[in-house]
DNA sequence: CGATGCCTTGACCAACCTCAAGTGGCGTGG
DNA sequence: CCACGCCACTTGAGGTTGGTCAAGGCATCG
C-alpha cells in the first residue's frame, strides 16, 4: 500500500490499526502538504484512504477531461501542470515539488494535465472517500481551502508576471522564486537545481525556448548568475537579480 | 442566531426577528452567489451578519495589503479586481459582475486590489463571523470551496491567455466570455455592454490600449463585430469569432 | 565515435509597443 | 441652441522586444 512493502514497516504493521501506519508519520514532506497539521486520528484516517504511487519520467498521473476521481500530493520528485490549446500551444501553469498539492478540479472533470518532470512518488487520495472525511472532520476542508486559496494568489501572481513584465523580469522572478522554493524544502537555495528543461520554462513564463536562453545568457554575462551545468543556476548577485 | 441547526426551518421562518428580512429572500442574484443553494436556516444565519454597502463609481472596496477582514458579494454593478507592480504597470485579474464573490485572501491581507467600475450594491461579510458560521454549517464552507477551486480554474484559463494567445486571439475570447456572463445573468447576450474602459480591457488581456482598440477596429472591418457605442458590441458573425 | 537530443547562437522578421496627433461624444456655459 | 473643452478612444508612423527559422555546439549514450 504504501513505499516499499518491506520488512520494518511490515513489522510495525502488526501491532494494531493505529499503530500501523509508520508511513504518513515518517513522510517527510508531511509538515510542508495537505497531511501537516493534523492530530493522530485525523492522520490515521486519511492514512487509511492514501494510495502511494509511483511514475517515471515523463508519464501523465492525470490529463485534463479525464474524470477528477483523486487529488495528489507529491512526496518526492517533479512535476508539471499544463494547459494546450487546439494548435499545440502549451501553457505551464505551475510546477510541482514534494509537498505540493494538485489535482482539485471545480466541477467533475480536471482542467489541466500534470506530467512528472522526473521519477515521482505521490500520494493519492480518491475523492469521495476524501469528501467522506470532510464530513467528520471539518479541518481537513479547511486545509484543503487554505491550499486552493493559496494556489489562486500564486495564480495571480502569475498573472501579473504573464501579462505585464518583461523576458528578464520574467526569468528572474521565476529562479528567485525557484531558489525560494528549494530553501523552504532544505535543499540548497543558492545553486539552484532545474528539474525541468528550457522548453518546459518557456512554456511556464511565456516565451520561447531562445528568448529563455538568451535571457540566462544575458544574465551570466552581466555577472548576475553562472550556469555551472545547464540545469544549475548559481546566483551571483543576487541584489541586482532581485531589482529586475 | 436564535435558529439552531436542527430546528424545522419550516416553524422558524414564522416567527422572530429573522422572519423580518426578506432582503436576502428577494435578492436577484442569489441563485448565483455564495448564497445559493442554501437552506432557510443557513440563509437567515447568513443574513444575520451580512453587511448591506454601496459604493460609487471609481472606489475602492478593498486594497491590496489591508487587513483581510471581509469577503464580499458583488449584487449589482460592476467592478475589476487588479494588481500592480511598483512602476505602476497593472494586472487586471478579473471582472466581477452581480453574484461574483471575492475578498478571499489565503492569508490575513488581501493580495490584490477591487475597484469599481459604476456604482455598486455588495455585500459584506465579516471573516471571523463568517468563519463561525463555517464552524456550525459545513455546507457553507463547501460552497466557499467551490468557489475558490473555479476562481483558480478561471485564472489558468487566464494564464493560457496571456502567455500564448495573440493579440485578436485575446480580444475574441474576452468578448465571448462576457457574452456568456451576460447570457448567464438574463441580460441581453449579443449587443455587449461593456462596463470597462479600453484601458481596463488593455490591463487583463496584457495589451496597450492602442493594440485593444486597433483590434476592434479590424474585427469591425472583417466584419466580425459592430461598434454601435464604443462601449456596446454587436456580435456580428460568431462563429468566426469563435474561430479565434 | 557517431547519433541523438537539448541547448545556444545568429540573422532576420513581425507583432505589439511607444509616441504623437487626430476624432468624436458629451457635458457645461454662454 | 451652439461653442467650447474635456476625455476617452482611434489612427498613424516608427521603434523594440521577442518570435521565427536555421545552423552550430555539446553532453549523453549506445
Amino acid at each position: 500500500m504504501n513505499h516499499r512493502p518491506d520488512s520494518a514497516s511490515a513489522t510495525m504493521r502488526a501491532v494494531g490499526p493505529l499503530a500501523a501506519d509508520p508511513a504518513c508519520r515518517r513522510c517527510e514532506v508531511r509538515h510542508l502538504a495537505f497531511c501537516a497539521a493534523l492530530d493522530s486520528t485525523q492522520l490515521n484516517e486519511l492514512h487509511a484512504i492514501v494510495e502511494h504511487k509511483q511514475f517515471k519520467a515523463g508519464e501523465t498521473p492525470l490529463m485534463e477531461g479525464d474524470e477528477a476521481g483523486y487529488v495528489f500530493n507529491l512526496v518526492t520528485g517533479a512535476a508539471k501542470l499544463y494547459k494546450l490549446l487546439p494548435d499545440g500551444r502549451c501553457q505551464i501553469t505551475g510546477f510541482l515539488l514534494p509537498g505540493d498539492f494538485f489535482g482539485v478540479a471545480h466541477d467533475s472533470h480536471y482542467s489541466y494535465s500534470a506530467e512528472t518532470l522526473m521519477d515521482v512518488e505521490l500520494c493519492r487520495f480518491p475523492r469521495r472517500k476524501l469528501e467522506l472525511l470532510f464530513d467528520r472532520y471539518p479541518k481537513l476542508e479547511k486545509r484543503l481551502l487554505g491550499i486552493v486559496s493559496h494556489e489562486l494568489s500564486l495564480a495571480q501572481d502569475q498573472m501579473l508576471l504573464l501579462g505585464r513584465r518583461t523576458a528578464i523580469e520574467k526569468v528572474g522572478s521565476f529562479l528567485l522564486d525557484l531558489s525560494r522554493r528549494a530553501k523552504r524544502l532544505g535543499w540548497p537555495a543558492n545553486p539552484i537545481h532545474l528539474p525541468m528543461s528550457r522548453q518546459d520554462i518557456a512554456d511556464f513564463l511565456g516565451l520561447t525556448i531562445e528568448t529563455v536562453s538568451r535571457t540566462f545568457t544575458t544574465l551570466k554575462s552581466d555577472g548576475i548568475i553562472a550556469l555551472p551545468k545547464t540545469s544549475e543556476v548559481e546566483v551571483r548577485d543576487l541584489s541586482r537579480l532581485e531589482m529586475l
